[in-house]
RNA sequence: GGUCCCGUAGCUCAAUUGGAUAGAGCAUCCCCCUCCUAAGGGGAAGGUUACAGGUUCAACUCCUGUCGGGAUCACCA
């Protein structure tokens, strides 16, 4: 294409001086369209001082020259449409069955560093659904940039640094005192789950009677390092269950007494973000036991937050923020190109300081992206399914892998953006039919392998080197040929859901190639000529190849997704 | 009150980051099928993209404002 524009710079048909870099060429989303569109007549109009249809006309020319090119011609204002021959398209299905599991691997992360933090849990029980959902989509996201072609790791901040986990000590205390026949006093703000009683049981079985009738301050380290590695090991279990594994886990409380966090602070200081001084009260509604006092704050307000962040509490010591920023600051000198961070949406108020903190600890160098995660609402039988912590109804994630199966969940997970809140129905994941999806693209698959396996039944040579070497030319009706123009869309999608970091993109494009893929097959039905397998050995080879490439990049991308495709249904 | 997110067909959601006549699935209406894998197929109808301005050759998309829904707002993480 701009080897085309080029030549007519040259033959003086356009001013030398024009810039191509609005230029674009893609698929059109109509494919009534043709197979490939350019906008680059309408683009170049102005700064050319000509009419879009006289450039479209001229670039049509001497496109047409191409042998790949079947037809070129001008519609609407000046889009200019280009059919490609069929062969470029039967190539596009033959490069799938030679790349296979390679196949939609592309190269736009250029080997860049990047660091997905997701989950980060609080360790002090297990993981709920809302947990799932940023589980799911950060571990997704991370698959969908490795293959990309970023260099990932995943990243699981853990938050035992503040006076949650001495909650969670404390309530483990008592389930310990419990495993000594004694009453548990589980005391209002303590945890009551039962999640604890086994740590109690485990206390017990470490220490003996030996931590009994002592004080507080005799006890609550030791307990508290105790029970947060167990919480920790339950939460490793059920990301397991899940599919999910970390590379890193990264602990809050090792970044207190190692000057990391000072040395964070002060280098914000040094750039003057960092000052002592008296916040204004809130506005709007102010809490009555509001009293202006003196803090250390981050001058977030230079970047756009409303009000400027305290680092640390009148008493002195550091609040929440304040490891946030050495963690980040640590992610930063680790040589990371991007951050990204998976968070809930009620963190949605932090977002501004945290890439306020990267952006000034980096010089600018590294970007830090913030996917909130918007809420996960359960249905069941029609009705929701309410959730309270307090009266021991929440649905953990354990409860509903059991239910209905980590690939129905992860799948279910990304089928919405993920700024859109989410409804999670139990009936209908596990229905089947066309309204769910998981079902769906599972079932497209199965019948791939269906094919595939009546096909050596019969005889034919079904490995993919074999129906690599198929002729395609036998590929002409317009529906195999939507199946085909969908496969070949697999590599672009790829490049444009990790450049947004939208992983459902992947969710989404499975399902419509499915459905494209059900189409035909359906057809099969009523035109016998449609179906995959056939007398002529040479055509039955070209169609079986074509479901073949279909089960490859359903394979593909479900592997992002980390669901396993299933080969048959039952 | 500030900030962030959302508002698209009756319902649930897409829309290749600014492209052409805004697309699917349910539900509705019409026709066909019981078939290599049964859990269907084809078609019709359905829209001022919340509203009002602006930028652009081109706006669901970007900017400003308004309305509605949600989240969040020092001394918890």
């Amino acid at each position: 294409m701009i080897d085309a524009l080029n030549a007519l710079q040259v033959e003086g048909v356009l001013p030398a001086t024009l810039d191509f870099a609005a230029v674009a060429v893609e698929p059109p989303r109509d494919e009534a369209h043709g197979d490939m569109a350019t906008n680059a007549a309408m683009v170049l109009a102005k700064p050319a001082a000509m009419p879009p249809r006289a450039i479209a006309e001229a670039l049509a020319a001497k496109l047409m020259a191409d042998p790949r090119i079947a037809v070129a011609d001008v519609a609407g204002p000046g889009f200019l449409n280009l059919r490609l021959a069929p062969g470029v398209w039967q190539a596009v299905v033959r490069g799938a069955l030679i790349d296979g599991p390679e196949f939609g691997r592309v190269t736009v992360g250029a080997g860049r560093r990047v660091n997905v933090e997701f989950v980060s849990a609080n360790p002090t029980g297990p993981m709920h659904v809302a947990h799932a959902r940023g589980a799911v989509v950060g571990d997704a996201l991370a698959s969908l940039l490795a293959f990309a072609g970023w260099d990932v790791t995943r990243e699981y901040y853990i938050n035992d640094g503040g006076g949650q986990v001495d909650v969670l000590a404390r309530s483990a205390y008592e389930r310990y005192r419990e495993a000594h026949g004694l009453e548990p006093a589980i005391r209002e703000g303590l945890y009551p789950g039962d999640y604890l009683i086994p740590v109690g049981e485990a206390l017990k079985e470490t220490y003996g009677p030996a931590l009994l009738d002592k004080p507080e301050a005799d006890w609550l380290a030791e307990v508290r390092e105790f029970a947060t590695s167990m919480m920790m090991q339950m939460i490793r279990d059920d990301l397991a269950a899940l599919g999910v594994t970390m590379d890193v886990y990264s602990s809050e409380k090792a970044l207190y007494g190692t000057g990391q966090i000072e040395a964070a602070i002060e280098t914000l200081r040094g750039m003057d973000l960092i000052y002592d001084g008296i916040l204004e009260p809130p506005k709007g509604k102010t809490p009555e036991d509001w009293e202006p006092r003196e803090q250390t704050l981050f001058r977030s307000t230079a970047f756009g937050d409303d009000v400027d962040r305290p680092v640390q509490k009148s008493d002195g010591s550091w609040t929440y923020f304040a490891p946030d920023i050495a963690y980040h600051y640590n992610k930063v000198t680790r040589g990371f190109d991007e951050l990204i961070n998976v968070f809930g949406a009620d963190h949605s108020g932090y977002v501004k300081r945290l890439k306020a903190v990267v952006a000034a600890l980096s010089g600018n160098r590294v970007t830090l992206d913030i996917k909130l995660i918007q809420l996960v609402k359960l249905f069941k039988g029609g009705e929701i399914v309410k959730m309270s912590k307090r009266a021991g109804t929440f649905v953990t994630l354990r409860d509903l892998i059991d239910e209905v199966g980590a690939d129905v969940v992860r799948f279910v997970m990304l089928t919405r953006k993920n700024d859109v809140a989410l409804d999670f129905d139990f009936d209908k994941v596990l229905e089947q039919s066309k309204d769910n999806p998981v079902f769906y693209v599972q079932y497209a698959n199965a019948r791939v392998n269906s094919v595939l396996r009546k096909a050596r039944e019969a005889g034919f040579a079904v490995s993919d080197t074999d129906l690599a070497g198929a002729d395609f030319g036998q590929l002409s009706h317009p529906a195999e040929i939507e199946v085909s123009r969908k496969i070949a869309e697999w590599p672009r999608l790829v490049e444009i859901a990790a450049r947004t970091n939208e992983p459902h993109r992947v969710a989404f494009y499975l399902y419509e190639l499915a459905s494209a893929f059900h189409s035909l097959w359906n057809r099969g039905n009523d035109e016998p000529s449609l179906r995959f397998i056939q007398d002529d050995s040479a055509t039955s080879q070209a169609k079986i190849a074509l479901a073949r490439s279909v089960g490859v990049v359903i394979c593909n991308g479900l592997g992002i997704l980390g669901v396993t495709p299933v080969e048959e249904m039952r």
